[in-house]
DNA sequence: TCTGGGGTCCTAGGACCC
DNA sequence: TCTGGGGTCCTAGGACCC
C-alpha cells in the first residue's frame, strides 16, 4: 500500500531550485549580460548542448540540452558563452550556507537545487511562508542569486511547486490539497515523467496528472509495472517509492564516476582514440584515489559517427584503483569491439561497484600496488598545484600525444621502458 | 534540430548454484 | 521420470534528471 509508506506525521519540505542558474551566475562575472538573451554552454558553431539559456533566450525557443547550433538559428542574437563548472561550484557551495543556517537538514540534490525538511522549525523561523520569504531575501543577499521555493508535504509537492513558483517566487501547498494542485498540470510535469512515458500516457489518453488520478491503480502497475504503481501514487502527491522517499539528508554514497569525451570531429585513428581512453582512465582513478574508492567494475562507452552507442563492462578479480590497471582492461575491450577505421564520435570511461578496500592482494603484488598507488598520489598532488598539463602520464591530444603513445604504450610513469 | 557530460535507477536475459 | 524454481551476479541497454 502506497498510503502506508508515508510517514505517520505531516512534514514540511521545501524545494529550493536556484533561477537560469549557470545564466545568473555568469552575470555576477560579467553584469552587461544582464537583461539579455544569454546561452551557456559553449559557442554557437560548436558540437554540443544549451546548459542553461536566459529567460530573454527562451523567449525565442531555447532551452536546455538544445543542439547550440540549434540555438543559434532560432535566435541568432543571444551571446553564448563558455561554461565554467569551478563557478557554479563555488556558488552553490555559498547556496549551500545559506541554507544551512536555516536547517542542517539540507540536501542538494544537484549544484542549484536542494530539499530542505523544515518540519518542526515553526517556533524558531514562523509560519513557512514567512520562513520561505526570508530564505528568499538571504539568499539574495548573500549569494547574489534568485531563487523559487516550492513547500509541500513531500518532496514531489514542494519540487513540482517550485517548478510553478518560477521565476523568483514562493509557492505553498497547503497539506490536503495536493491532488487538486497537481490535477491541471500535464503529466510530464511529474519528476520521472520524461518524453518516452510521456507519449505513452498520451497514446492512452491521459494529459493531465488529474486523467492519471481516475485510473485504476491495477491497470496502470499492468502496464507499466513497478513504474505505473508508483505514478498512481505521485498524482495523489506521494512520495511513492525509489529516491524520493528517502529522508531529507540521508547520506548516498556515490554508486559510480565516469568521464567521457565528444570529439569536434569524428575520428578513426588508433593512437588518438587509445590515447584519449588513457586520459579518460586518469581521470576516473584520480576520482577513485580522492574518494577513497576501488571499482570492481570497469565499463568502455563508444559512439560512432551515426550515433550507435554500446557500452561493454568487465568486472576485475580485484578492485582498483589505478590508472593503469583501469586502461589496460578498458584498452582490451576497445580493441575486442572497435569495428577498425569506422569513425568514433564519442568514448567514455566508467567505474563502478565501488569497495572501500581493495580485496586480498597478495604481498609481492601489493607491494608493486603500493608503490604505484604513491606514485599517482604524488601526481595527483603535482596537478593540484601546477595545473593539469603538468604531469601526464600519456595525456594529451594529437600531435604530441602520438609518439608517446607508441613508445609506452601502457603509459608507465617514471624512465625507463615500458614492459 | 543533429544530438554534452555527469549521474541514478530499472529491466531483462543468461550463467551458475542450491 | 519429468520437471521446478529461487537467488545472486554479471552484462547491455535505456529512461530520466540537471
Amino acid at each position: 500500500m502506497a498510503a502506508a509508506q508515508q510517514p505517520a506525521f505531516l512534514r514540511t519540505i521545501f524545494h529550493v531550485d536556484m533561477d537560469a542558474f549557470f545564466v545568473s551566475v555568469e552575470e555576477l562575472y560579467d553584469p552587461s549580460l544582464k537583461g539579455k538573451a544569454v546561452v551557456v554552454g559553449g559557442q554557437r558553431d560548436e558540437r554540443g548542448v544549451v546548459s542553461a539559456a536566459s529567460y530573454e533566450a527562451r523567449k525565442f525557443g531555447v532551452h536546455s540540452a538544445m543542439p547550440l547550433r540549434t540555438a543559434a538559428k532560432q535566435c541568432p542574437h543571444a551571446i553564448f558563452v563558455d561554461g565554467h563548472p569551478e563557478r557554479y561550484r563555488e556558488c552553490s557551495e555559498k547556496v549551500y550556507k545559506v541554507l544551512g543556517s536555516f536547517t542542517p537538514q539540507v540536501e542538494m540534490a544537484s549544484i542549484d537545487e536542494a530539499y530542505l525538511d523544515m518540519t518542526g522549525t515553526e517556533r524558531l523561523h514562523g509560519p513557512p511562508l514567512r520562513a520561505a520569504h526570508n530564505l528568499h531575501q538571504r539568499m539574495k543577499a548573500e549569494t547574489g542569486l534568485n531563487c523559487s521555493v516550492g513547500i509541500g508535504s513531500s518532496r514531489l509537492i514542494a519540487k513540482v511547486s517550485s517548478g510553478q513558483a518560477k521565476p523568483n517566487g514562493v509557492l505553498w501547498i497547503l497539506p490536503g490539497e495536493e491532488a487538486k494542485f497537481l490535477s491541471p498540470l500535464d503529466v510530464r510535469e511529474i519528476p520521472g515523467v520524461g518524453k518516452v512515458m510521456e507519449s505513452h500516457l498520451h497514446a492512452l489518453g491521459i494529459k493531465k496528472v488529474g486523467d492519471l488520478a481516475k485510473l485504476e491503480e491495477g491497470e496502470l502497475e499492468e502496464r507499466f509495472g513497478k513504474w505505473g504503481l508508483a505514478l498512481a501514487g505521485k498524482a495523489r502527491g506521494e512520495d511513492a517509492g525509489g529516491w524520493f522517499d528517502s529522508e531529507v539528508a540521508a547520506e548516498h554514497d556515490a554508486k559510480s564516476i565516469s568521464h567521457e569525451h565528444t570529439y569536434n570531429e569524428d575520428t578513426a585513428d588508433q593512437p588518438q582514440l587509445e590515447s584519449t581512453l588513457m586520459r579518460l582512465s586518469e581521470m576516473v582513478g584520480r576520482r577513485l584515489r580522492e574518494s577513497n574508492f576501488h571499482a570492481r567494475t570497469v565499463q568502455l562507452k563508444l559512439r560512432y559517427k551515426d550515433f550507435t552507442t554500446i557500452t561493454r563492462a568487465h568486472t576485475l578479480p580485484n578492485p582498483t584503483q589505478l590508472d593503469t590497471e583501469i586502461f589496460e582492461h578498458i584498452r582490451a575491450l576497445f580493441r575486442k569491439n572497435w569495428k577498425k577505421g569506422i569513425q568514433v564520435r564519442l568514448l567514455g570511461v566508467h567505474a563502478s561497484s565501488f569497495t572501500t578496500q581493495s580485496s586480498q592482494i597478495d604481498l609481492l603484488e601489493g607491494g608493486r600496488q603500493q608503490r604505484w598507488k604513491d606514485a599517482l598520489t604524488a601526481a595527483d598532488k603535482l596537478r593540484d598545484k601546477f595545473g593539469e598539463s603538468s604531469v601526464g602520464l600519456a595525456s594529451g591530444l594529437r600531435g604530441s600525444f602520438r609518439e608517446r603513445t607508441h613508445e609506452n604504450p601502457a603509459g608507465l610513469p617514471g624512465k625507463g621502458k615500458a614492459k
